[in-house]
DNA sequence: TGTATTTGACCGAG
DNA sequence: CTCGGTCAAATACA
């Protein structure tokens, strides 16, 4: 299992570097080519191995070595399992603290916005639980840094709208917390809300606190697809239930895919397809009207192209259903609507 | 005119 | 009673 995991890591760092080297690389379609192959080799083995692993193991009582760390019998809950999440947050961890610096310096001038991964300050982690909330169970708190130039008011995007419904001084903050809930919520009751407040300590970075669930992004009249929100790996935030791992994979590795490859993309096909329009993936009908509060991303995410090579292979029971298990099925453990 | 944001009031958990 | 979370009227903006 560790080896499939890190065969996992392998392919998102690949999907990485073919980020970080795309603007250069459209120029040089046969490389590009090259790099996919590389990666949907890797994403064809983690199937494959995936595969093996469901007829050895996830059909019979005695889970392989790797799972009894974890207690679970499938393939599937190992992969939710605390042990796999140890693994899933400690490439995260390493991975991170490799491109910290680079992030810290070209990320950040350029506002970017990037997901980190960090340890909640214990203090403040105390004084928040000595008034739990009915709901904090659901909670899932990551940090984001904010942008150090341009706007540094807003929290980054994380690819879903929000329409801000109260702010609020807090006991003991500097900042005060902003309150947001999904702009769909009315229109697909959609349950989906997030707390934003500055660190006291460093008002470049956001704590945000995810509750509840999107619906808007699973109804089929959804006006978007939009990448998921970022709510990090449970382990290793203060106040949360047990994990899955659909909503950490899922979830964080479109926000470090997150360069504007839109005209890279263009570019390429630019040269590979004269006459013909670069394919957009249309994530949203802007229904909010003229005075939306965000735009959105009308391009393919580097994420996707990985998700369609990891999916191209036409098995019914798809093995990414073992890993990226469905939206409802989290939903069963979740909030109710409030 | 329609939509988003602001902000004081209110509710309810602890 | 305190304080976090939400509501909703007022306001801002396109």
């Amino acid at each position: 299992m560790e080896e499939i995991a890190s065969l996992i890591f392998k392919g998102c760092n690949l999907a990485n570097d073919l980020e970080q080297t795309l603007p250069n690389m459209t120029r040089e379609p046969h490389v590009l080519i090259s790099s996919c192959d590389e990666i949907s080799k890797v994403f064809a083995d983690v199937r494959d191995q995936l595969r093996m692993a469901v007829q050895e193991y996830g059909h019979h009582d005695k889970p392989p070595p790797a799972m009894e760390a974890g207690g679970s019998g499938s393939v599937s809950e190992w992969l939710r399992s605390s042990h796999a999440m140890n693994m899933v947050v400690h490439e995260q961890l390493a991975q991170h603290q490799q491109q910290r610096f680079d992030q810290a310096i070209v990320g950040q001038e350029l506002g970017g916005g990037n997901v980190e991964v960090m340890e909640l300050d214990a203090a403040h982690s105390l004084l928040q639980r000595t008034r739990r909330r009915k709901h904090e169970a659901d909670r899932r708190t990551i940090r984001v840094a904010a942008p150090r130039m341009g706007n540094t008011e807003v929290p980054p995007e994380d690819g879903y709208i929000w329409r801000k419904y109260g702010q609020k001084e807090i006991l003991g903050s500097k900042y005060p917390r902003g309150y947001f809930r999904c702009t769909h919520q009315k229109l697909y009751n959609c349950p989906a809300k997030k707390q934003v407040q500055r660190l006291d300590n460093d008002r470049y970075t956001f704590e945000v606190a995810y509750r509840g669930d999107h619906t808007c992004t699973m109804s089929a009249t959804a006006p978007s697809m939009p990448p998921p929100p970022p709510p990090l790996p449970e382990a290793i935030t203060t106040q949360s239930p047990p994990i899955h791992l659909a909503p950490t994979a899922s979830q964080s590795l479109p926000q470090w895919l997150s360069i504007d490859i839109k005209k890279s993309v263009e570019d390429l096909y630019s040269i590979t397809h004269p006459t013909m329009q670069p394919f957009r993936n249309q994530t949203n009908v802007n229904e909010a009207g003229p005075s939306s509060p965000t735009h959105y991303v009308d391009y393919p995410r580097v994420t996707d192209l990985a998700d369609t090579m990891f999916n191209s292979g036409s098995s019914s029971n798809n093995s990414m259903e073992l890993i990226f298990s469905s939206n409802e099925e989290k939903k069963d453990g979740g909030e109710n609507t409030n």
